[in-house]
Parts: structure tokens; C-alpha cells; sequence
RNA sequence: AGGCGCGUAGCUCAGUGGGAGAGCGCUUCCUUGACACGGAAGAGGCCAGGGGUUCAAUCCCCCUCGCGCCUACCA
């Protein structure tokens, strides 16, 4: 007997425990069942699980437990990810903590800290995974700073340096001056604001007169190298060739002609600032302008800012601003709007800095992976991504990998102190080809997301030829957020093509982000998180895991609310409840026959109407909830099982059967008792993967046979395990119908429920008898004390109504209900009628629709039309008899 | 600047070329032998606005308004 509540604390852990310990998730390398491979977008190894990874892993796990169930050598393949600067500003802020610094302890003690750090913290979040129910096979489990995953890595860039696909130069790249390091532009986070446009005055270096220049950067000044307008400009025409100087330093630059400048902006006279601007860059690099750099890596000002050496960025810019001022050089200050780029690690404001680094050539990668995309190898769902996917992809420029931080894989190169020689190698190279030994190795380390593109090959085995790889690769879909769709996905994309000749994984499906229920974008400053942690614990694992797949509709952001979260609690408080019931009513020593021996006619089976019914809508939900999972539709799938379990199954059936379980007649009471079981154990295998703790407890303790020793292997509901019966469908909606029609007469007429009603319905012949095979039911769900079924019934005097094209039902009431009421009651309803019969009749007078409509929709109105008429006609009368009756009373 | 998405019941959202559904909330009634975390019955919508295509538009096309998001080197 299952206790009154449903607990979910402690048979959560018990249940997971039970299941590793088993070691049901663990998935074979190699294996004659189909292969079902996802690998987890690896969180953060310094993270904590927030609701965007508990979506994530519940649609990951409700794809491999269903995919496991169904016969698939399900592997599931867990790990973290190393996280470069995240996880290095976590450390060094620790280290403050104890007045101390990364310089001061040195590199490599340092990186002894940071996997200290990873050994006491690093577990937190793969706990948090685990404790959400991830069926992952945790003996495989991996860090992106594996050994093994290392060697990955080393040799990726080796191959790429090889091929000329990896190259180092000094370029302008995204620089965070607290990170002190370089970054991709996809690390750059655009934040609109309100600035300021500053027009500068330039003197020029002989006679009298200026240039005025806009910026909104006014301290790069400092590294003006030229001035520029467009050659078109008539304005600036003369001047080209011209030259002026900055005030204040007084350097003399010259003013240059370039194309690139748009006269209608500012004055239509640029200031160059070559080290400084992306545009500039260009531009100087066409002039053949010098580069000066104004800044050092922190942020200050380099001895190249002259009087404003030392100074930090933003501090100088009030200086130039105040001085110019000074000198009257300012000419003017507009507000303009702009976006500005900051780290999306500190939301530090990057700067365009120059300096040497490591980039991928990508565009040959990028190349393979639309078409990879275009060509259908891998797909991307919802399809909508793909656009975005292509747009990028197409505009893509080189990848900026080297970081000049210390937590990370570090750079496969040695430089050779005696030769220059630059030594590009897998394995860690003791001399150089010169003889000398005086090797060092780069400094920097890769960008994490070099490691991670290869995620889908590395976890797997890579770069050795193991059974792993040819058993699970191609991955079969990747489940993750659109935010992470560049700065990953693609990247896997084109990795994994140029290494694995195939792409990493067949589906892609990009889920949405989850916002507050204002909408607002979750954040740690706006304290609108969800935790979802306090979530698991306020109301059970299952029912946060069933809301969130709940909420899982394709391409909409999710607006998350904790009520639906409560509603769905009640859902597992229901199933729990219908599984007392159950036990309640398996007598001791009652034999469960499972339920392909009543099927195949190995014992006796007398199914009534409402087992048939409620065997063939079991069969059709299972097909359902199998067709949404196949379609990434989580949400569909989801609420097919609801709607299934707790109106049908609950309300209807349970309801129906209950004048069997409570009778004497032990084959009509077998009958109901095993259909009930059986439905309802396939309900539970079907909803397993959504809530894996509370389906798996109860199915533990139900009884009945098992050919499993847990649900979670347990083989997947199939269409086989119901049976469709159209017949029994049409049939129980008359009932139904009936009793509903009866019901709503008791609830509009206010009639109290504890008053048993006398019943006459008025039915031709097939409704007739499916009225009377079932009429001890109708009787139990609707109340009534007797009913009379009939061809010939004639409506009694004072009776409320109820027509239908299959019966017409009348229940006497005479001094129980007030006939205004009822007149009323019926007048709206008739009126409802009244103008479908209208609507339809409109349509069929419409010579177009009635040439031009498919031939099956006009038979379908003309039956509408018939069927209303009759429906109105008849309640025309009934309301004139009532009125009739009403007058006589008078 | 370009691109994408969204606008459907009070709220959160599904949905489809043939007069719209769910959950929660709301109203009325009910402690009927699993469940009040329950049951029964209801109310509630010019499917953002305008135009077009079509026999037929909430759905397809165009425009407008409103709200998001992504990409972008205009100083």
C-alpha cells in the first residue's frame, strides 16, 4: 500500500542511486542494438545549475530514456568544460581574498590552485546534474582538460598549422583590459548607449585655419596618424595632401583621401587612428600610416599619450576633453547613440588593441559546414535557426584563438632562442632543429571554445580510432540554447567535419531561452533568477522536469512561472492517487494477468465498452507522445500524456469501471481490474522519461508481472500496447455524451447532486442500444435513479431538455426547477444553434464554395446544415411546449 | 543599418486555409467508498490594426503599430 502522500526527497535519491548502481545508463561501446548518442553541452566546471541547464538536461534526458526504452544503446555522455576566463577570474578573486595575486604566485602555482579549486568545486554542478535525474553515463564522463581530450586539441592544431589554417600576426583584435586578454568578436557583447559625438579641432601646421573631426573616442586623438575625407568631398577637396597638427602634442599628420568616408557623417573629415579602430586599421594599412599605440594592456595610457602617459582610459578622456576645452579646440558635443563592445566575462569595455596573436583561417571550415546544413547532413530544428546559422557562417572572419591567460590548454609552440626557429608540435619538443635546447613555449593558451568545437569527437576517443567513435559518431542531436549556437554549435560544425569527414551530430535542436514571468532576461543583478534548485525542492524533481518539457513549444522564448510548476504537482499527486486506488482494490491473492496473454486469448477477456474505449485511446496517445518526441516536441508530447491520464484515464474510465470493482462478478471484475492495471502501466512507462522518480516508485510497487527489474529499462510503450477500436470510441461518445447532457441540466437547473434524477431518452436504434448496454453506468456518473430508453418516448410534462443529433433526453423536474430557467436556458442555447445553422446554410447557398470547395467539405457542411436544423427544430418545439406548460400553470 | 521572431480567453501559452483550444485564475454547486493538490457544470476571444490572394484567412502575401532578440566597422 503506497503511503497517502507522494515524498518526493527521499525517493528521489533512492530511485537514482538504485539506477547507478545498477548501471543502466552506462551504454556499450560496441552493440547490435541501433546507436542513440547525445554528448551534454559541457557547463562550466565552476558553475551551478541554473533553470537554462535544467531545461537542457531534462529534454536531453526525456530524449535518452525514451531513446534507452526503446531499444537504443542510449549513450548519454556527461563532462565539464575548463572555461578559461571564467574560471581564472574565480580563482583570482579567491586569491584576493587573501591579498594575493596570480603574478605573485607564478604560473605554475597558479594552475595548482586552479585544480585545487576544480577538485573541491568542480563537482558541484555534475551533483546538480544528477540530482535532476540525468540518466548520463557517468564512467564516462569528461573535462575538457583531460588528458585525453588534450592530446585532442594539440593535435587539431598542429593539423590546422600544418595545413595554413592556423597562422599568427599582429592584428587589431577585442582586447578586455581587466581579463587582460584578447577575444573573438563573438566575446564581444554590443550594448546600445547614449554617447557623445566630440568635433575636435585640427590646426593647420602652416598658415591659419582647421579641419574639424567628430569622434566619440576623443582620447585615441593621441593616435591620430592622419585625417581622412572622402575624395568626392567638395568641401575637403583642396586640403588633401594637407598637412595638420594635434593640439596639444602638436604631431603633424597629414589629411588623405579614402573612400571609405561617408561625408554625411560628422563633418565628413575622420580622424585615423590606425592601432585604435578596426576602420582605421584598414585605412592605415592602405596609407601605409604609422601605428601608434596609445594604450598598454591594462587599460592606461602608454608612453606613446605623451603628457597623459600612466593614465587610466576613461580618466584621460575627461583630460583631452578639458584640455581642448582649455585651448578652445572643442568644438562642439552632440549626444549620439552607439554600441559599445564589452567582455562578456566582466563586462569590461573592450578596446580594439593591436597585437600579435593565433587565428584560424576559417572560411575553408565554414565553407564545409553550410553545406553540411544546405545539403541536409546535419539539421537544425527548429528550422527557423538555420538563417541564422547561414548568415553567419557566410560572414564569418578568422578566429581569434590565442588568450593571454594561464588557465587553459596552452599553445603548441616553441620558439627557439638561439635560431628563431618556431617549433609547431604534438609532443613536447626538447631541442630545435639549430641543436639548441633554449626552447620556450608561447605563452598563451587557446580560447576554451577551441577545445569544446571538438567536443563531439574528443569525448569519444579522438584522435585514437576507438569503438566509441565508430559506434556513436555521428552524434544523433545535440540539445542546446540559441545563445551558445555560434560560439559552439558552428564551431563543432566545422571541427568535426574537418576531422571526422562527417558532421558531428544529425539534429540539432536549438530550445529557447527561459525568462521571468515579466520576461525579463534572467539575471544574478536583476534578482529575478529561478533557482532551480529551490524548485526540486519546494515541489519534487518530476513535476519541475514535466513543466519545464511542458514548456518546451518550438521558437518562443519561455516565460516562466512558478504556478504552472504547482499545477503540475498536482498532476503527480493525481497518478499517485489513482495508484492507491489501484492497490485498494487488488484483493489479496488476486491474479494480475499480464496483459498480451488476455490479448492473445490465453485467458478468459470480456472487455466492456469502457475497457475497449479506454484500450484504443491508450493506443493512440502512445503513438501521439511517440510522434512529438520523434519531432522534438516536448510540449506535445507532454500534454498528450496529461490530458490522457488524467481526463480519460482519471475522470472517465476510473469513474466507469467502478461498478465492476465493487461487484461480485469476478470475470467482469478481472476484466476492468487488469485493463486498468495495464493501461495504467503503460502510462507510467510512457510518462517515465518525464518523470523518471515518481513513475518509476509507483511502478515498483504496483502489481503486476514485470519484465524488468526497473521502468527505466523497461521496453517503450507501442501503439500494439492499446487497441484502436473505432467502434468503441463512437460508442463511448454517446455515452459520454449522455451523461454530460445530463450532468449540465442538474448544473444549470442548480438541481442539488445528491438528488438521484429520473431520466428519459428518446433515441432511434444504434444509439439506442449503446444507451441501454451501458445505462447502469450512465446511471452511476450522472446520477439518476432509473432511466428509460426509447424510440417512442414522449416528452413528460415540466421536463428539462437536452437534443442531440443522436437522442433527445428529458429529465422531469416538475416543482424542482424553475421553468423560466429552463425557457431561458433553452432560448440561449437555441439561439446558438440558430446562428450556426445560419452560418452554414450561408455557406451552402454559395454557388463558388459549393463548385469550388474539396467535394468532402461541402458534404461535411451539408451534414452540419442537416444535423443543426433538426437540432434547432426540435428545440423549437420542446421551448414552445414549455411555454405551452408554463402558460397552463398560470 | 540589416535580419529574425512575437502579438490568440484575465494571466501563461498551444494550434490549424473550412467559425478557435489547454493550464492557471474566475463563477456556481458538491466532504459520492483514489485524490479538496479533488469532482461536476459554467462565464470569458472582431485570434494587434489595415489592405490583398482565395469559394473560404486567426493561419498565406503586403503595409502599419507595439514588444523582444540576433547580427553590424559608420567615426
Amino acid at each position: 500500500m503506497l503511503d497517502k502522500r507522494y515524498e518526493p526527497k527521499d525517493l528521489e535519491k533512492k530511485w537514482y542511486d538504485f539506477w547507478i548502481e545498477k548501471d543502466y545508463f552506462r551504454a556499450a561501446s560496441k552493440s547490435d542494438k541501433p546507436a542513440f548518442c547525445i554528448v551534454i553541452p559541457p557547463p562550466n566546471v565552476t558553475g551551478s545549475l541554473h533553470i537554462g541547464h535544467a531545461l537542457d538536461i531534462t529534454l536531453q534526458d526525456v530524449m535518452t530514456r525514451w531513446k534507452r526504452m526503446s531499444g537504443f544503446n542510449a549513450l548519454w555522455l556527461p563532462g565539464t568544460d575548463h572555461a578559461g576566463i571564467a574560471t581564472q577570474n574565480v580563482v583570482e578573486k579567491s586569491l584576493q581574498k587573501d591579498g594575493m595575486d596570480r603574478h605573485k604566485l607564478g604560473r605554475e602555482k597558479f594552475i595548482e590552485k586552479v585544480w585545487e579549486w576544480k577538485k573541491l568545486y568542480g563537482g558541484t554542478i555534475i551533483n546538480q546534474l544528477k540530482s535532476m535525474g540525468a540518466s548520463c553515463d557517468w564512467s564516462r564522463e569528461r573535462f575538457t582538460l583531460d588528458e585525453g581530450l588534450s592530446r585532442a586539441v594539440r593535435e587539431v592544431f598542429v593539423r590546422l598549422y600544418e595545413e595554413g589554417l592556423i597562422y599568427r600576426g599582429e592584428y587589431l583584435i577585442n582586447w578586455c583590459p581587466r581579463c587582460h586578454t584578447a577575444l573573438s568578436d563573438l566575446e564581444v557583447e554590443h550594448e546600445d548607449v547614449q554617447g557623445r559625438l566630440y568635433y575636435i579641432q585640427y590646426n593647420f601646421a602652416e598658415g591659419d585655419g582647421h579641419i574639424t573631426v567628430a569622434t566619440t573616442r576623443p582620447e585615441t586623438y593621441l593616435g591620430d596618424t592622419a585625417v581622412a575625407v572622402n575624395p568626392e568631398d567638395e568641401r575637403y577637396k583642396d586640403l588633401i595632401g594637407k598637412i595638420v597638427r594635434l593640439p596639444i602634442i602638436n604631431r603633424d599628420i597629414p589629411v588623405i583621401a579614402d573612400d571609405f568616408v561617408d561625408s554625411s557623417f560628422g563633418t565628413g573629415a575622420v580622424k585615423v587612428t590606425p592601432a585604435h579602430d578596426p576602420n582605421d586599421f584598414e585605412m592605415g594599412k592602405r596609407h601605409n600610416l604609422p601605428f601608434i599605440n596609445i594604450l598598454t594592456g591594462a587599460g592606461k595610457m602608454s608612453a606613446e599619450a605623451g603628457p597623459y602617459t600612466g593614465q587610466d582610459r576613461f580618466e584621460c578622456r575627461k583630460n583631452v576633453l578639458r584640455d581642448l576645452e582649455d585651448i578652445g579646440h572643442l568644438e562642439k558635443i552632440k549626444d549620439h547613440a552607439m554600441a559599445v563592445g564589452h567582455c562578456y566575462r566582466c563586462k569590461t569595455v573592450v578596446e580594439p588593441f593591436l597585437s600579435k596573436q593565433w587565428f584560424v583561417k576559417i572560411k575553408p571550415l565554414a565553407e564545409e559546414a553550410i553545406r553540411a546544413v544546405r545539403e541536409g547532413q546535419a539539421k537544425i530544428i527548429p528550422s527557423g535557426w538555420e538563417n541564422s546559422y547561414f548568415d553567419w557562417m557566410e560572414n564569418i572572419k578568422d578566429w581569434c584563438i590565442s588568450r593571454q591567460i594561464w588557465w587553459g590548454h596552452r599553445i603548441p609552440v616553441w620558439y627557439c632562442r638561439d635560431c628563431a626557429e618556431i617549433i609547431v608540435s604534438r609532443d613536447t619538443p626538447s631541442v630545435c632543429a639549430c641543436g639548441s635546447g633554449s626552447l620556450t613555449q608561447d605563452d598563451d593558451v587557446l580560447d576554451t571554445w577551441f577545445s569544446s568545437a571538438l567536443w563531439p569527437f574528443s569525448t569519444l576517443g579522438w584522435p585514437d580510432d576507438t569503438e566509441d567513435l565508430k559506434t556513436f559518431y555521428p552524434t544523433s542531436v545535440l540539445i542546446t540554447g540559441f545563445d551558445i549556437l555560434f560560439f559552439w554549435v558552428a564551431r563543432m560544425m566545422m571541427m568535426g567535419l574537418k576531422f571526422m569527414k562527417e558532421e558531428p551530430f544529425r539534429h540539432v535542436y536549438i530550445h529557447a531561452l527561459i525568462r521571468d514571468a515579466e520576461g525579463q532576461k534572467m539575471s544574478k543583478s536583476k534578482g529575478n533568477v529561478v533557482d532551480p534548485l529551490k524548485m526540486t525542492e519546494k515541489y519534487g524533481t518530476d513535476a519541475f522536469r514535466f513543466t519545464l518539457a511542458a514548456y518546451a513549444a518550438q521558437g518562443r522564448d519561455i516565460k516562466f512561472s512558478e504556478n504552472r510548476v504547482e499545477g503540475y504537482k498536482h498532476f503527480l499527486n493525481k497518478i499517485w492517487n489513482v495508484a492507491r486506488f489501484i492497490s485498494m482494490n487488488v484483493t489479496e491473492g488476486e491474479e494480475i494477468v499480464p496483459f498480451q496473454k488476455l490479448r492473445r486469448g490465453e485467458r478468459l477477456f470480456a472487455p466492456t465498452l469502457a475497457d475497449r474505449w479506454i484500450l484504443s485511446r491508450l493506443s493512440t496517445v502512445i503513438r501521439e507522445v511517440d510522434q512529438s518526441l520523434e519531432d522534438y516536441r516536448f510540449n506535445d508530447a507532454a500534454g498528450a500524456i496529461y490530458q490522457f491520464i488524467w481526463h480519460e484515464l482519471c475522470d472517465w474510465y476510473v469513474e466507469m469501471i467502478k461498478p465492476e470493482l465493487y461487484s461480485d462478478n469476478a470475470e467482469a471484475k478481472s476484466a476492468a481490474l487488469n485493463t486498468l492495471i495495464h493501461v495504467f502501466e503503460t502510462s507510467l512507462a510512457l510518462l517515465h522519461p518525464f518523470m523518471p522518480f515518481i513513475t518509476e516508485e509507483i511502478w515498483q510497487q504496483l502489481p503486476c508481472a514485470k519484465e524488468s527489474d526497473s521502468l527505466c529499462i523497461r521496453r517503450y510503450p507501442s501503439s500494439e500496447d492499446g487497441i484502436e477500436d473505432k467502434e468503441a470510441e463512437d460508442k463511448m461518445n454517446i455515452v459520454m455524451d449522455a451523461v454530460t447532457a445530463i450532468r449540465n441540466i442538474r448544473g444549470e437547473l442548480n438541481v442539488s447532486p445528491s438528488l438521484e434524477l429520473q431520466v428519459l431518452i428518446k433515441a432511434a436504434n444504434y444509439a439506442g442500444e449503446v444507451l441501454a448496454e451501458n445505462s447502469v453506468r450512465i446511471s452511476k456518473l450522472a446520477r439518476t435513479k432509473g432511466i428509460e430508453i426509447g424510440k417512442e418516448i414522449h416528452p413528460p410534462k415540466h421536463a428539462a431538455t437536452a437534443i442531440m443529433p443522436s437522442m433527445e433526453i428529458y429529465v422531469p423536474l416538475e416543482g424542482l426547477f424553475d421553468l423560466d430557467a429552463e425557457i431561458s436556458r433553452l432560448k440561449k442555447e437555441k439561439d446558438k444553434i440558430g446562428a450556426e445553422v445560419r452560418f452554414v446554410q450561408k455557406k451552402l447557398m454559395n454557388e463558388d464554395f459549393v463548385r469550388k470547395a474539396p467535394k468532402a467539405v461541402v458534404e461535411e457542411s451539408q451534414a452540419k446544415y442537416d444535423e443543426y436544423l433538426g437540432k434547432l427544430q426540435s428545440m423549437e418545439k420542446n421551448i414552445e411546449k414549455l411555454e405551452q406548460w408554463r402558460k397552463s400553470d398560470e
